[in-house]
DNA sequence: TGACAATTCAAACAGCTGTTTGATACAGCT
DNA sequence: AGCTGTATCAAACAGCTGTTTGAATTGTCA
C-alpha cells in the first residue's frame, strides 16, 4: 500500500506508462490527454498512474524527462566549436528547423516542447531551465561574437529574440500558417531552404545593426 | 420554446453575456472558460447561454465578432498609402507591436487572437479569414514592393513569415520569454525600441536577399 | 508451503463540463 | 380579463475529469 521505491517497481507497466504518456502528451498536450486515454493505450488499469507516480503531473514530469533523456535537443556538436560564428549560427538554426520538420518518429521532445509552448503547465520552469536556457546562452554567445564591438545587452537580446521568433514560428504550423499558406509542405527540401533563408536574413540584420551602432558612436 | 429572433431578444442579458464572455475568453481561453463562469459573472442563469445562442461555441463566435467590431485590429491607415514601402513596413510592424503591448484595457481582440493562436478552436477558419488574411496580404504587398525585380513567390513568403515570426513571438510573453528574460518590461519605451529593431533588422534582411537574388541571375 | 509485500483490478468517489427540461414570471396585444 | 410568445429560473441530465478504495492477484523469499 505504500509507494513503490523508485527503481524496484514493475518491470513493464511503469515504463510502458511513461513511454505512451510521452507520446500522447506530445500529440494532444497535457490538458487534452486524460489519464484514462493513457491507461487504455498502455493496457493498464486507471489506478496505475496514481499508484506508480502519485498523480498525473508527476507522470508528465517523468515523461518529459524521458523524452529529454532520449533526444537531448541535439546542440551543435563540440567539433564545430572553432568554426566561424556565421557557420555556428547556421548550425544552430538548422538544429532548430530540423527539429521541427522531423516529426515523423523522433522529435518526441520537440512536440512536447511545442505543446508546452502553446499552453504552458506547471512544469514550465523545470523545462525552461533544463531544455531552453542552455540553447539560449549558446545563441547569445554566437550573436555577441558576430556583433563584436557593437555588442550590448539590449541589442544582443533583441537579435536573439528576432532569430528565435523566426524559428519557433514554425512550431505552430497548424493554426494560422496552414490557413494562410495551405500548400506549404514541411519536407526536407523546404527545411533546407528555410535554414538558408533564416540564416541569410538574420546575418544581414546583424551586420546592418552592427554597422548602425558603429556609426552612431 | 423556439429560438429567439436575432435582434429582438432581451435588451440586457444577451449583450451582457457577449461582453463578459469576450472578456473571459480573452483572459483564459475558450476551453478554460466554463459557461458557468460566464453566467455567474454576467449574473445570468446557467441556461441563458444555450437559450440565447444555442451553444457555447456560438457565443464564442459572437464574442469574437463583437471584439472584432470594436477594434478592427487597426490596419495602417489609407492616408499612408502613398508613402514609401519602408515607412509602410514600419507602420505595419508598429501596429503589431503596439497591439501586443497595449493590453491594459483595449486589446480585447488582441488577447482573443493570442489565445486562439495558442490553442486553436473550431473558429480558426473564421478568424483567419476575417482578421488575419487581410493583414497578411497587406504585408506581402509591401514586401513585394521592397523586393522589386527579385520578388518571387517563395522569397516573399519566407520573408513574410520571418517578419510575422518576429512580431507574434511577443504574443507569448508568458511562457518562455519571461523565463529567459525575466526583467523585460512591456512598456511603451520597450515597444518603441522593438519597432525600430524589427524594422531595421528586417529591412536589412530584405535588401540582402534582394541583392543575392539579383546577383544570382 | 506459508507469509508478506508489490502490483493489478473493478468500482466508486467528488467535482467538473455543456446541455436540457419543465415550471414560472412577465411583457404586449386583442 | 385572457391569451401568447419571450425570458428566467432551479434542477437535473449524461458524460467527462483526476483520484481513492478495498479486495484480488501476483511474485518473492524464508
Amino acid at each position: 500500500m505504500t509507494a513503490p521505491q523508485e527503481s524496484r517497481s514493475s518491470p513493464d507497466t511503469r515504463e510502458r506508462l511513461i513511454r505512451i504518456a510521452a507520446e500522447l502528451f506530445a500529440e494532444c498536450g497535457y490538458h487534452a490527454t486524460s489519464v484514462r486515454d493513457i491507461c487504455k493505450a498502455a493496457e493498464a488499469n486507471v489506478a496505475a498512474i496514481n499508484y506508480h507516480f502519485g498523480d498525473k503531473l508527476s507522470l508528465y514530469r517523468e515523461a518529459f524527462d524521458f523524452a529529454y533523456g532520449c533526444e537531448t535537443f541535439e546542440l551543435p556538436s563540440a567539433e564545430a566549436h572553432d568554426s566561424p560564428p556565421e557557420a555556428r549560427l547556421r548550425q544552430y538554426i538548422a538544429s532548430h528547423i530540423d527539429f521541427i520538420v522531423l516529426h515523423g518518429d523522433d522529435s518526441l521532445l520537440g512536440r512536447l516542447l511545442a505543446q508546452e509552448f502553446r499552453s504552458p503547465t506547471a512544469l514550465i520552469p523545470h523545462i525552461a531551465e533544463e531544455a531552453i536556457r542552455p540553447r539560449a546562452m549558446l545563441l547569445r554567445g554566437i550573436i555577441t561574437e558576430l556583433l563584436g564591438e557593437a555588442a550590448g545587452e539590449d541589442l544582443v537580446r533583441n537579435i536573439h529574440l528576432s532569430i528565435i521568433g523566426q524559428c519557433v514560428f514554425y512550431h505552430q504550423k497548424e493554426p494560422f500558417l496552414h490557413q494562410i499558406y495551405p500548400k506549404l509542405k514541411f519536407d526536407c527540401k523546404f527545411a533546407a531552404a528555410l535554414i538558408d533563408h533564416i540564416t541569410e536574413f538574420s546575418l544581414a540584420g546583424i551586420v546592418a545593426l552592427r554597422q548602425a551602432k558603429a556609426h552612431a558612436t
